[in-house]
DNA sequence: GCCCCAAACAACGA
DNA sequence: CTCGTTGTTTGGGG
């Protein structure tokens, strides 16, 4: 069982973030390092407090799902929220619950990181990624990638953080139904002409969520804004174009479509269930 | 289309042909050893040549799906026919097509293994099994090996080799028919009184099969007799008990069943149930 | 519903 | 429709 409460921030939530983090904090000098949960931390609470205390914060930016905050001594702090990570900015830290770290700058400025169930990851210096954030993605790579596993199905190799990294169950839903193509098509049937859909449905409803967000809400620190979304919404009945949204429990993760999707499978689905919903399937030639 | 016909022998037809070939060959000696595939085997032609000229074919037995042939010297020849392999005896070995191996006997004897598709494989001194023979288990061990894989489909459970040894795609069915439970209930959740009644088919319908086989095809060398079976059946259209043969591609094998048999999976029905022993009777599309 | 892991499942080739 | 290998999906736990 899912609930409202398990969303958790994909690409355009944490790219709000991190610019708004930025926007605070950037430029700020650490006065103060307090770790409350060692245990999320790959390093031990005395060497973060000795590399980040009284260096300057020169940035915060998003890669992938996570936030970096760089410090003007080349340290590099990776923060992963998971399903219920936060992030404030408050006076005092200790107005916080779930706190598993605290970063207290001058006049009364402590960002503090808190989970309510202790699933974040910090990290600090990770590991710098080979693999391409959703938004720098090439056609060729993505067609590249397709060809490679090509009995994959669609949804699950757009939220495979190992071939690209923001895009999770939301915004894929929201791209697979941009590009009119159905969760569960099989990478290696995509037509080129649909590829070519694809790759740029996933900039512009990446992009156009982030403006989105922005204009809504400006000061987004924690959680995510997702009243927008055409598709994976639980407040709509129908599709932009009025076709009824239907939904599937798809890899345990609550899957958003419409019968306007195209299946790209050559074979026959192999469905436990006769759902009534199940999606129009349409033959390729 | 018989050039379509792939169906492989399983137990029943593997103890028939061991028996005859028992029956015809054992107590004769070896006097050629003449090997035409090399490749299927786990030793040089030589070795296999100098271990079993002159020796003496002490008896055939049946192990899983394989049959194996005990020599007067210790040696033992194992042979797994896979989906097209043969036994023949006949005067002159040069008859014989897609040979592999051929054993000459005394007075224009020879065992001749062929294999038009070369899948079979013929293994000198197999490593001795673990794993129990289907006519040898026991209900403890069955009753233990359903509990610890709880989530497996009873069907690809008794296919299994690793579990038990000599059960099929055919007799699957067969047994799974015999005890009224379908291929894809979960083997956690079928209660302890139908474990007893699948134990009990496993013994009945392979025993009953092999007196059948027995009775209609003594002589049975090669191939599988199959017409007596009563669900696993092209020619069937309804059980013995008037309901239609339902078929379903599973697991990339075609599996015969009927709506007369329970479907056990927990999670078809409320937690809150309060008749345990009651699961839903669930017709698989 | 994140990520990781292990186990089960499915497809393909020999 | 075998077995072995490989790749993909699933379910549980942190």
């Amino acid at each position: 069982m899912w609930s409202s409460e398990l969303t958790m921030p994909e690409l355009p939530d944490l790219e709000v973030i991190s610019k708004n983090l930025n926007k605070r904090l950037s430029g700020q000098k650490v006065t103060n390092v307090i770790v409350h949960q060692p245990k999320l931390l790959n390093i031990s609470p005395e060497t973060l407090t000795e590399k980040l205390i009284n260096t300057t914060l020169s940035e915060v930016k998003r890669e992938g799902k996570t936030a970096q905050l760089l410090f003007s001594n080349q340290q590099v702090l990776g923060v992963h929220l998971k399903l219920k990570g936060e992030f404030d900015i408050v006076p005092d830290h200790s107005q916080v619950s779930h706190k598993l770290l605290s970063l207290c700058f001058e006049e009364q400025t402590d960002l503090v990181i808190s989970d309510l169930k202790k699933l974040a990851k910090i990290t600090l210096n990770p590991e710098p990624s080979s693999v391409p954030d959703a938004l720098d993605l090439t056609l060729e790579y993505l067609t590249e990638q397709l060809k490679k596993m090509p009995r994959k199905k669609i949804k699950a190799f757009l939220v495979d953080q190992g071939i690209m990294r923001g895009i999770g169950n939301a915004y894929s839903d929201e791209i697979l139904w941009e590009s009119r193509i159905t969760p569960e098509s099989l990478c290696g049937q995509i037509p080129e002409k649909a590829v070519t859909t694809l790759f740029n449905a996933i900039k512009t409803v990446l992009t156009q969520a982030i403006e989105q967000i922005q204009t809504d809400r400006p000061d987004l620190l924690k959680g995510e804004y997702r009243d927008f979304l055409k598709i994976h919404n639980p407040n709509q009945k129908k599709t932009p174009t009025g076709r009824p949204i239907l939904t599937k429990k798809f890899a345990s993760k609550k899957t958003y479509y419409s019968n306007e999707q195209m299946h790209y499978d050559q074979q026959q689905r192999p469905q436990h269930n006769n759902s009534p919903q199940a999606p129009l399937k349409i033959e390729i030639p």
